[in-house]
Parts: C-alpha cells; structure tokens; sequence
DNA sequence: CGTCCCGTTGATCCCTATCAAATGTAGTGG
DNA sequence: CCACTACATTTGATAGGGATCAACGGGACG
C-alpha cells in the first residue's frame, strides 16, 4: 500500500486499529462536494469515482479510484472541504481516519509525508498531461488515451482482450475527455466496426491495444501550423 | 515566504547561506523539461513561465511564478526530471539548492513538508480548475477567468485600470486557455471596443474588472442542455 | 413484461481553427 | 535620426469538427 510504504509494522498496527471501516453500494458517495473534509480514506476493494460538478451543474470526472490508494486528503493540504464528490461505481470497502490524525501520522514517520507529497506530484502530473491533451488534441485522441489509461490502471485480461474491470458508461467517458456521450458512442462505433473494441453496456473491452496507442498518438508526419509554429518560436 | 513560514531565524540563516542566486534575463531558462531535476529554486525578483512542449511541439503555459514562489520541486515528488520549462519573462532573481538537500530542510523542520504539501495540493486545485474549465466552458469564459487569475496574482492599480504587471501576448494568452492566438486577438479586440480593456504590445490593462467576472461567470439564466442533463442525473 | 437507463445514429448548426495578408510597434545598426 | 527588421497584433474568408437537437433501439432489472 502506497501511503504505508516503509512503515514499522509496530506502528502499521497501531494505525490499523484506529480505522474505521466503510463499506460502500454502487452509487454511495464516501463524501461530498463542498462537506467538511473531517476524514481521509484508503480504497481497500472495488472502485470509485471522483467528481466535480461546475457552478452551472456540469459533471467533470477527475479520476478513478483504485484499491490501494489514499483519497480524500483534502486537509492535508489544508484545505477545509473536500473539492469533489467520491462515489463507488462497484461495491467496495475502504478504511478511514479523521483528519486530525495525520498530523500524527506525519509526526511518526517522516516517510510518510514524502509519501504523500509523492502521490499528490503524482496527481498534479497527470492533470497537466490532461490539460495538455484538452488544450492540443482532438476528441478522438482524448478518448483513445482516457481508455489506454483506464486499461493501464485496472485492466483484465481475457479471451477477447482487455477489459476495463469496472462499470463505466459513455458519458463517464466523456466526462474524463471534455465531450459529450453522443461523440464517444459515435467513436467508439467506428472502433468497433474496426475491430479495434468491444463494448456493451457498461463495460468497455479493448482487442487491438497497439492500433488504440496509434490513435492515442495522433495523426503523425501530420504536424498542424499551430505545431509548427510553436515549434519555431521555441 | 510561503515555503519558509515558521522557521526558525536560526535555520532561516543557515538555510540561505546554502542558496545559490541566480540571475535570469529575459528568455533565459531556469531549468528546462526534461533536464535532471538536480536544483530547486525561489523566485525573490520578477516573473517566470512554466511552459510545457507537447511531443508533437504544440506549448501549453502552465502557471506564471510571481515572487515568493517555489518552483522546480519535481525532485520532492520523487521525480528525477524536470516535467516543464521555466523561462523568465522579465529580469528576475532566483535563490537555488541542490535537491538532495530537500530531505535535510524537511527533516529539520515538520512544518516545511507540511508547507510543501500544501504549496502542491494548492496546484493540484489549480490545475482542476482549469480541467473543469477546458472540459465545460467557451472560449471567451476561459480568457476571461485567465486575465482574472493574472490581474488576482499580478495585477497593478493604474490610472487607466488593473495592468498585468509583466509583458505577455495572445500567443501566451492562447497556450493558456487552449486555443489560438487568432481568436484571442478578436476576443480581445471586441472586449477594447467594449471598454473593458486597453491593451498594447505585450500589455494588458483590465478597465471594468465587473464584466469580466461576469463574462467569466458565463451565460447566466441559459443552462446548456447538457449541463441540465448533468444536473438531472446527479 | 413493462419501464428505465444506456447506447446508437441521423440532421443541422455554430464556434473556432485554419489560411492568408496587412498594419503597427519595439529595437537595431548605420 | 531614420531605414530596416523582427515580431506582435489585427482582421477577413473559409472550412470543419463536434455540440446540439431529435428519435429510436435494446438490454437489465424489478
């Protein structure tokens, strides 16, 4: 478990026994948007979903939650309320802690503050390769590399490829990439008449991993003026 | 200085005898993507531009550092390279240290890493935002809440309004907010012949501060029907 | 076995990238 | 001080990717 690396055991019990068990149906949220962040989480089993909703009520999914990793660390980082909402999309266990712990946490061993600093540098590098992507790519691409992601974070293997072991809907797609349901059923359309995926309801099966990479990588000898340009000025 | 809030004199002392300074004209690189992330600096003096290149050459800004800032502490998260450019845009001074001496700082004081923390988890919102951003909003929102954020941490009270208190063009405004600088140039124009703005070569100077943030806000009272949508399905 | 939710697909429109070219402005060297 | 150059900005014309609007199909679950 990330967060625990390098932690005596002796201690690792202690921190044990102060958890709270948390049990979650599809569609529980840990907590929510804006709520006080009183307690910070370790996904033990299933999968979660973090979403931002915009003043205006649009959905923004940030990521996916794994098990093994820390979420709602909000105050950590001094932050008084959590930023998003956390909701399972399986069913799924985690253990929790109140906030004010951490401190001590952090106080008992120095290897867990540079933990977690690790694993937020971890996060804010994949939101600038995301806004990177939302800034220069084009929707397919985005989505290409949104489901090369998801693949590479919780991917089973199976007879006819790999298949994303949660459930995930079109639009849950298009709220990782900045588009809408109907340009993802469309793309994903043309892929599976291309033998590239598979997909039913919920559930999202990629046969052909290379030609997804391909795509993911855009249209290459191809490079825009805006590219070229850019490439100029530097 | 944010980092070195609640540090003993004493260590302050110690801590900047150490510091390298270093001196940055314009174009000049603090360090640049890719390099090994061997040094971590604080800007005392001026303005900087995190930029990051795209494989295929396409530049996104990712954040200006204004005084006081840290910048360059890739190596803190466990990275070995530096993952963007930092280049001055004005005459600026930096203090550096090697990055091994990070773990010395943090041991000697708790609050530095929890600072640390803090400093990141701060980006880490940041760079939310404007995935929120980029995912939901129009272009012309987005240039709006850009300018917002440059005048909030850069801003100078001038006669004529709030100026960004460094040289930027469109280009940068552009590689910001994800689009070209074609249509910030007509954004920009259209907002002058509205009297919300004055701007010059490089120069940008905020008149009516209250349009902006409306702007910024959006089309009020006109929810998109994908944002009703979102707001449905909650 | 009906209802709800997810997915698919067509038609249309508009925002904005792209292409193209002119104008304006700082800096430079003679 | 002025021509010259490099770069920033402006503005028009055009095209296209995707959002929007609309409607239907189909599997899951009660």
């Amino acid at each position: 478990m990330d967060l625990f690396r390098s932690l005596p055991d002796a201690d690792l019990d202690a921190i044990l026994h102060t958890a709270q068990v948390c049990r979650l149906s599809v569609g529980d949220a840990a907590f929510r948007q804006g709520e006080v962040a009183d307690r910070f989480f370790v996904l033990l089993n299933g999968h979660l979903k973090v979403v931002q909703v915009t003043p205006d009520g649009e959905q923004v999914v940030v990521r996916y939650v794994s098990p093994g990793e820390v979420f709602g660390i909000a105050r950590a980082m001094r932050r008084p309320d959590y930023p998003a909402s956390t909701i399972a999309v399986q069913e799924s266990l985690a253990l929790s802690w109140p906030s004010t712990e951490w401190d001590q946490f952090t106080a008992k061993n120095l290897h867990f503050a540079a933990n977690a600093l690790q694993t937020v540098g971890q996060r804010l590098q994949d939101a600038h390769t995301r806004i990177q992507e939302l800034s220069t790519e084009e929707v397919e691409q985005r989505v290409a590399r949104a489901i090369l992601r998801l693949i590479d974070q919780s991917g089973q293997q199976t007879p006819e490829g790999i298949v994303i072991d949660f459930p995930i809907t079109r639009q849950d797609i298009a709220e990782m990439t900045g588009t809408t349901l109907h340009t993802v059923s469309r793309i994903m359309s043309a892929w599976k008449d291309r033998g590239l995926v598979t997909s039913g309801r919920k559930r999202i099966v990629v046969c052909a991993v290379d030609d997804l990479i391909r795509l993911a990588e855009g249209p290459q000898q191809a490079p825009t003026p805006r590219a070229a340009r850019a490439k100029l000025e530097n």
